[in-house]
DNA sequence: TCTGTAATGTTATAATGTAACATTATTTGG
DNA sequence: CCAAATAATGTTACATTATAACATTACAGA
């Protein structure tokens, strides 16, 4: 079954964050439910967090927000959290960035293809068949097993470049 | 013009791995001489000392190399020759591993393709022009510019599939 | 040879991430 | 329900990765 999904776009930046948020934590909380995880409430506050906006979010930058409200945050209660919603799919981590983004499609796993706007700092996440599909042969031309794909880009979105920035 | 590279392939350990550090340095020479650079003695041995296996090394695994034997070096040292070979694509980071690998092929600017080996180690780097222009085509689709692709693949080479680690 | 630039030295510190063990909360079998 | 086991969080300390800022030295071109 192929696929070729937008998992997230870049948006106006008029786009209603606020229903992607709301969105979000509600997928998570029905992933966790069906999965038997517990979404505590540390860990959504940190999902929160890493949903504040499109933008890749920094472990510490969520650490100093997160130590306002609970102050016994240090740095393992934010990288415990975080190691929690990677695994089940709730974010990723931007490699080339070393910071974290929400995902709004936890239920397939997958690694998506990321793309970075060096202008406005948006990602744009795909989860592309085509693009998968393409590196797994490769791969297997030369006897290799794929597990796992990073794929980050960055650019210039279409808005930024409208705009003339 | 398109062109499907494979930079590096994996090898058998009982690779001559000398004739790839001996040629590594041969080609840096040349490129640096055409360029007008200057491959200093510090970034020379610097590259030597990434270029020492097929895997990925640690900025601070070069660091205490480099000291025995100059030991006026300290970090910066480090980052400053890495910076100079990067930019002349005479080594490529691994983002995911915060290490570097040496390039073979430094003559043209490319942001290859990385598969790492879980098992042993070994990084091989294609230059694949299917894929970059896969992703590039899905790019223009929603007006996104590319810049800097990062693809880097974790999985298992033939080699350690074959002896069954 | 002078002079500007590039490269390196040096010190300090910032940013990112983990180990190890203590404590608290939750689940589960009796 | 209770006790034991497990999971989650707290806490301290430290390891790893990377950069800022300024001083000094080496080199290339006029």
């Amino acid at each position: 079954m192929k696929k070729n999904k937008v998992i997230s776009p870049f948006k106006p930046a008029t786009h209603k964050h606020q229903e992607c948020l709301t969105s979000a934590i509600k997928a998570a909380k029905a992933h966790c439910d069906i999965s038997g995880l517990r979404l505590t409430p540390l860990r959504q506050r940190v999902l929160e967090l890493v949903w504040q906006s499109h933008e890749p979010v920094k472990a510490y930058d969520v650490l100093d927000q997160l130590k306002q409200g609970h102050s016994s945050s240090a740095p393992p209660t934010v990288y415990r959290a975080l190691d929690f919603l990677q695994e089940q799919g709730l974010v990723h981590k931007i490699e080339s960035l070393n910071a974290y983004v929400g995902c709004g499609n936890p239920e397939e796993i997958h690694s998506g293809q990321f793309f970075i706007c060096r202008d406005c700092g948006f990602v744009a996440e795909l989860d592309d068949a085509d693009i998968s599909g393409l590196i797994e042969k490769k791969a297997n031309r030369f006897g290799f097993k794929v597990d796992n794909k990073m794929v980050e880009i960055n650019g210039h979105c279409q808005e930024c470049r409208d705009s003339g920035k």
